[in-house]
DNA sequence: AACTTCCTAAACAGAA
DNA sequence: ATTCTGTTTAGGAAGT
């Protein structure tokens, strides 16, 4: 019965339907603004509930980037076995009960720069968008961000930034808005 | 095996 | 005219 699957990512919090939505109404404010940049769409209403039932990951995620901006996601535990085995992002045998999609507490710059980050091109965008002041970033600042994030991407083929924009194209979290006079 | 998610590539249109 | 941005389609890899 779902043609239409939402966005994406299985984050699908298995009761996580209340504090989902909280935090993240002002962006829509944003979003009017008038910008040429991307926010994040948080319209809770309960009709579009259905649509952006995956928003609940996000709710989830400002907490990583709570650390992401704490740790400069620079000194973590890397999220590779000494051996050089490139483990997955979840752990099999971990108890991790927060299923974050983009946990990024997991992470080793200093390890993993030169190596394709283990996280989808919605979670390095959805970081580089919490990650701004405002909540919105133009694609360029969305590509800057990443780079600076993860160099890897510095001399990864150019391929990663259609990669981007189709996320953004796709990936109902995003939203595009108009430039906004602002700066304001 | 089937389904879902994500990645990658590519074509195309519109705006700057 | 070229580049950037945004949308869409398609194929395939990987995980559940």
């Amino acid at each position: 019965m779902g043609p239409t699957m939402p966005p994406s990512k299985k984050a699908q919090s298995p009761s996580s339907g209340l504090g989902a939505t909280r935090g993240l109404s002002p962006l829509y404010r944003e979003a009017e603004a008038a910008d040429l940049s991307l926010s994040l769409s948080a319209s809770f209403s309960k009709a579009e509930d259905e649509e952006l039932t995956s928003l609940s990951w996000l709710h989830e995620s400002t907490d990583l980037l709570n650390s992401f901006s704490h740790s400069g996601l620079r000194s973590v535990s890397p999220l590779q076995d000494p051996d050089g085995h490139p483990l997955p992002p979840h752990s099999p045998s971990s108890s991790s009960p927060s299923p974050d999609p983009c946990d990024s507490s997991t992470y080793d710059l200093a390890m993993g720069a030169n190596r394709k980050p283990p996280y989808s091109f919605s979670c390095l965008i959805f970081m580089a968008i919490e990650d701004a002041p405002s909540k919105r970033l133009p694609v360029k600042d969305i590509y800057g961000w990443i780079l600076e994030h993860f160099p890897y991407f510095a001399s990864a083929p150019t391929g990663w930034k259609n990669s981007v924009r189709h996320n953004l194209s796709l990936n109902k979290c995003f939203k595009k808005v108009d430039k906004d006079r602002s700066q304001v």
